[in-house]
DNA sequence: AAGTGGTCTAGACCACATT
DNA sequence: ATGTGGTCTAGACCACTTC
């Protein structure tokens, strides 16, 4: 592990733990360097992991401090450290799907275009429902194309396909890029995620990017109202 | 200007302008470090923004590349650029302020907890719905303590609380921590919003927070659900 | 004036990926 | 074997804040 990350972890532990605590100045850059013998631009590191978390700030000309977080809001942080991938939406439960369909298609024009393709070319067409703890809380449909996620089997789609990609295809998922929107539930989905028709539903529409900086998914998700949550934490500059 | 936020934005123009297209290699590190007459730690900063934003990926041992992005995704990037302020949920648009209520109360157990201040002690109440270029889009709430803002008055509150905090107390928003949900809208804000009873509606729940790590806001609000709409990019590690 | 964090360098060495 | 990006250093200088 870098120098950098263990530095981070501690200071991390040290600030839920209450060792530090709201609104306390840290020990200077200088300092740390000292009691952890390494350089200023390895503190300087370390210390902006704990600013894009959200748990500190740092003034120039005066200090880094802890933020004025209150015990709740320092656990929901250390709690929802962020993953990837639909099913991690919920994290520390049993996830599984019912498919409700699982064909190759031609690729229509809107979706060739969400996944940087030419019209026509082959692509899996997936339509999942979503399972945690035995409840329906999700209807998802993915697209991918079989050039770049070859040899999907209904054995992985029925479990993780992001499980299949990264051991199977020895590949990873680099980043998503998310667009979350809500609206009413159509009739289908009220059916299938034991809602009133009309009732609130959360959309995430999803392209997903392989470490390789590939377009390998577009997906969009509706997720039941009262199991739908998002966070996260906006940092100016 | 730094030299790294100066290369970021030149290299970002090319690739916006389709200078690097979608997988193309980019130049080395060592490359760009002649280009642009810096060190490599000078040029990889600059590259890590890019990264961070969207627009490329990094392989150790193989090189930096474009991600493979359709135009739309590039120009919603671009747009995209984050924001603080609830207001800048709507970018570009004439927001103003309906108050319905702004009173100074004694803070109950949950907004003091979520403050992280005493119960009983005094806080803004401000209750106001959000028109966007003439249409009511949302419902907000939000307490601030006096001790922390003073001196607000119902004028800052008909614009923008924002504003009032950077210029009259020279102060700088850092950071806030939004929580997203859905749900049916009540009766009264159906009322206000232009909706129909039980119609979706996406919340945010925000705590906000000063450049000197000081927490000076609780806010939700209540957005009408055809025009609420939130975009991220997650990136693993 | 003194002291903070921010930027930048020139170079060393390392971990990883391809050929 | 070669070459990529990742980490780290020791020190310089800068921008900013407070007193």
């Amino acid at each position: 592990m870098p120098k950098y990350m263990h530095i981070a972890n501690v200071l991390r532990n040290q600030i839920m733990s209450g060792e530090y605590v709201a609104n306390q100045q840290l020990p200077l850059e200088k300092e740390f360097c000292e009691v952890f013998s390494v350089s200023k631009m390895t503190v300087k590191k370390a210390l902006d992991i704990l600013v894009s978390e959200g748990l500190i700030i740092k003034r120039r000309g005066y200090g880094t401090f802890v933020k004025d977080l209150t015990q709740v809001e320092i656990q929901r942080l250390m709690m929802s450290r962020q993953f990837i991938g639909t099913s991690a939406l919920y994290t520390k439960s049993e996830v599984r799907s019912k498919v409700i369909n699982f064909t190759v298609d031609a690729a229509p024009a809107d979706i060739a275009e969400h996944l940087n393709i030419e019209e026509g070319s082959f692509v899996y067409n997936i339509y999942r429902v979503r399972i945690v703890d035995g409840e329906p809380l999700a209807i998802e449909h993915t697209y991918m194309s079989i050039d770049v996620i070859p040899g999907l089997k209904l054995e992985n789609v029925q479990g993780s396909i992001y499980e299949y990609i990264e051991v199977n295809l020895n590949s990873a998922i680099q980043s998503a890029h998310r667009k979350i929107r809500v609206r009413k539930a159509t009739d289908f989905e009220a059916n299938e995620l034991g809602l009133e028709i009309g009732d609130p539903v959360g959309i995430v529409e999803q392209t997903g990017y392989l470490n390789t900086g590939e377009l390998f998914e577009y997906s969009f998700s509706i997720h039941k109202y009262d199991s739908f949550q998002i966070e996260f934490v906006l940092t100016r500059e």
